[in-house]
DNA sequence: TTTTCCGCTTTGTCCGACAAACGGTCTCAT
DNA sequence: ATGAGACCGTTTGTCGGACAAAGCGGAAAA
């Protein structure tokens, strides 16, 4: 009847017994009480403990195991994760296929993301992170002509340069973006060869200038590496606004689903 | 014996059977010979096509639950989600409080998408979300003083700009940031009650940049406001080198995790 | 000491069952 | 005719018990 005034309320949800197993775990597991790598104990334990059936605590962690908290250690004891997402990250990137996102979103984004690493890699890099990318440069100047390696090689520049930055939010944000934005590197490698010496290029430039703590010479290059992915994808004769493949999609996804 | 040397081979997995049929339907879903809104069997019927257990079938649906495929309409029959991403920014965001991340980090990725978000309103805002934003904005100026008013529409501003760029890859990205960084805007709009107006005038310049398609106003303003808030933040006489506390991402996770 | 074997534990799966919630239908009073 | 309410089949959430296979640890054998 009163269909025509908003409701005030919203609908009450009883929670059920295997959602509230996976809140109690996880709460100890937010809180701090349970930190990573403790073990949770055996289902007949927990069976024991919350006083439920089994197939409800099973449920309750299988929940758990899908939101990256805890994790079953080759099949057997359940080990509250050290924090990754991966798994995370590769359903966003899902997510994002499903919407039809275009190659365009993809690009701006990517843009705005990988200039702010190198940004952010140009501040804080250290020796360390820098030897690691001499080591990658050097595999990438014996790839050129591997569509295969030098797309791989690339996808792990980029991650490097954000790893770089000492900004775990950051190195966060991109990866979904990430995920599907690079296996894409691989066709257009394959279709424009010339590319390739281009790439190593770029790459070669951004490492001197955040050795150099350069931070204009660094957006720029980062910049101009991403519009040649631009232009390569053109040139391959793919449509910058049509969505993103949903083959793609299932690439990113068995290369980082463990 | 052969410790010393490099593994040659991967573990063999062998997919469970819950997880093959959480595939399955995903496989579906992906493809898209599934829908979203396109109902699922009920648990019998999937008994029967997949010939396994229910105890199985119930397993994996709590996999694509989690994993935001599928949806429960009121604890009645499955559908396939139409895609949201909500749950699965809201487990980023404690991915990275587990993690410990700074305040500072934070903030600078948060600089980064905002400044980018901004950037994509100006060149793709239009009349509707314009509309909206004003209606944000004739909100804010009347919850001066009133803090958790204030963020909350803060929190808002900030999402509509977002979803001005018509960037989805974007407004995905900046989210599990936004999660944990506006949260904590409610803490500093109660200890520093000056920054109210401040905040106010800025949204201000940024709606006005926006409509005048005056990228440099937006970037500066966009800017100008995140520095203000982590002015702010110092003077509230919090350290923005500590680790986001655990109190806001549970306070982000109530309020995302329906 | 190293390898092999054996039994215990734990997981993955199955079967059968039941209460509560829900959806649809049918009846009855207005 | 129409709306309210009772009735009944369906579906989910949970339970108890069961078993095979895989992993683990310790004992026995080389």
């Amino acid at each position: 009847m009163s269909d025509t005034i908003a409701d005030r309320f919203d609908r009450i949800r009883v929670p059920s017994a295997y959602e509230m197993v996976a809140e109690a775990i996880e709460a100890e597991i937010v809180s701090g009480r349970l930190r990573p790598g403790d073990e949770i104990g055996t289902e007949a334990a927990l069976v024991r403990q919350f006083g439920v059936n089994r197939s409800t605590v099973r449920e309750g962690i299988r929940v758990l195991e899908q939101g990256g908290l805890v994790r079953r250690e080759a099949g057997r004891k359940l080990f509250v994760c050290e924090p990754r997402y991966d798994a995370l990250s590769s359903r966003m990137s899902r997510a994002l296929v499903l919407q039809d996102v275009t190659f365009r979103e993809l690009f701006d984004t990517a843009l705005i993301l990988e200039v702010g690493a190198v940004e952010g890699a140009v501040a804080h890099a250290d020796e360390e992170i820098i030897a690691a990318l001499e080591a990658n440069q050097s595999r990438i100047e014996q790839a050129i002509g591997n569509p295969v390696l030098l797309s791989e090689i690339d996808t792990e520049f980029h991650a490097l340069v954000a790893h770089a930055s000492r900004n775990r939010v950051l190195e966060l944000a991109r990866e979904p973006a990430a995920l599907l934005f690079f296996p894409s590197s691989e066709m257009i490698c394959r279709r424009v060869p010339e590319g390739g010496p281009r790439m190593v290029e770029a790459h070669r430039r951004i490492i001197d200038a955040i050795k150099a703590r350069d931070l204009d010479g660094a957006r720029l290059w980062m910049r101009r590496h991403l519009v040649d992915w631009r232009k390569g994808f053109v040139r391959a004769g793919r449509e910058i606004d049509a969505p993103v493949e949903r083959i793609f999609a299932r690439y990113a996804l068995s290369r980082s689903a463990l």
